[in-house]
DNA sequence: CCTGTGTATCGTTTATCTACGATTGACGAT
DNA sequence: ATCGTCAATCGTAGATAAACGATACACAGG
């Protein structure tokens, strides 16, 4: 995964407010719009951005079922994103000791 | 990990530059402000800035070396981020079959 | 046909981010 | 003392982002 896709992604959930969805979502697994729109407390038309930045960034999937919306995670790309995050940590040593210092 | 914490690493990570940072600590473990300066395409000035941002998010270490500064990964800020939105992803089934469409 | 519901989009305001050059301050070397 | 190096900060311009209310649209039910 490069950097702009990995910032892509970080960048999705780089929101509280998005954050709180991803969550609503993975408890939920398949998530009437409605509910989203209940669970935040901001307005239906700032939550809906915030929904379309999660799914322009591939984070969430959506579909329409009766007139209404379903949203749900795609988990495969959230796992992607770990596993490159999870490789990068792994990858550096623990820092030494003598860090704080702001100069 | 609150949505709060969450989101403020998201937030570190949510440019390619700041990316590239992090990959170039991970692979050095301890590098030198110098180093930094030079493995990306900007100005020092901006280049600092980022180095600023990831500071603050907690996500890098730094302290002064003589007359330079070393910068490396604060691994274990990274893995509870990595680990929480593992927790995360894990959490949620997978989603279903008939998805991409945009309305 | 009119009305209500569920969402997305528009337009606007305010705030934050990104990038740069210029400057500053600390330090080492000459 | 003077100069060069290293890194942070300032000031600024332009680009994005966040939040909201208002509006638009599709559809269901009466």
């Amino acid at each position: 995964m490069n950097e702009e896709q990995l910032a892509t992604t970080a960048k999705a959930l780089a929101h509280p407010a998005r954050v709180r969805i991803v969550r609503l979502l993975a408890a939920q697994n398949e998530c009437r719009g409605h509910d989203v729109f209940a669970g935040l407390p901001l307005a239906q038309s700032t939550i809906s951005q915030h929904l379309r930045v999660l799914k322009d960034a591939g984070v969430i999937l959506s579909h329409a079922i009766g007139t209404s919306m379903v949203y749900c995670l795609n988990k495969p790309v959230l796992e992607e994103f770990v596993n490159a995050l999870g490789e990068i940590a792994s990858d550096a040593a623990t820092c030494d000791p003598g860090q704080g210092e702001s100069r």
